[in-house]
DNA sequence: AGACTTTATCGGAATTGGCGCATAATATGG
DNA sequence: CCATATTATGCGCCAATTCCGATAAAGTCT
């Protein structure tokens, strides 16, 4: 199961799945990565503007990492992203 | 060919590989990205409160794109992101 | 409906990105 | 070597995250 993230909506929307997948609320996966529930809050609402350390910790909070390839099919503008 | 990104420092690096790969500048991907020559600079040498906004500008810019998928094998710990 | 949990939002303070402009420091090449 | 191109730093500024504490707004469940 790999998942795109090509915009911070999509990746807020994959962080908040796999949250509530095991069962955890921001306030425990903020305290598992280091962050506060306002922050995974704004996180999962797709922030544009969150830090990339902070999305690190809580992919690995998560147990998730990211991989970076080539992008394969359909484009997204740059004007997509925010 | 799809490469790890665990810290800012592989992200940097996996940036910095993709851009020479396509024999270009850091002034020259950061106009297709809409950014700046030093803000490429900084992610490139694994700025870690990079905006997501802008990773994800960079990685569009180079054809490149971002999977989130469960974390296969090998830990890193949270200190390891900074 | 009512109580409880979870999430979203708001104040202020501190920190930092990214911009503009400029300039060292470091490749690169002729 | 030396001129040039490329990359890394510098300062001031504005905007925005993130933290802290607190609270409003949703959501959940009996």
């Amino acid at each position: 199961m790999t998942e795109l993230a090509r915009t911070p909506k999509q990746i807020g929307a994959i962080i908040r799945r796999a949250r509530k997948q095991r069962g955890w609320t921001q306030t425990e996966l903020g305290a598992r990565a280091g962050l506060r529930q306002e922050t995974i809050s704004l996180m999962e609402t797709g922030n544009p503007a969150a830090r990339l350390d902070s999305l690190l910790a809580v992919l690995a909070a998560l147990g998730l990492e990211c991989r970076v390839l080539s992008r394969s099919t359909g484009e997204t503008a740059l004007e997509e992203i925010f």
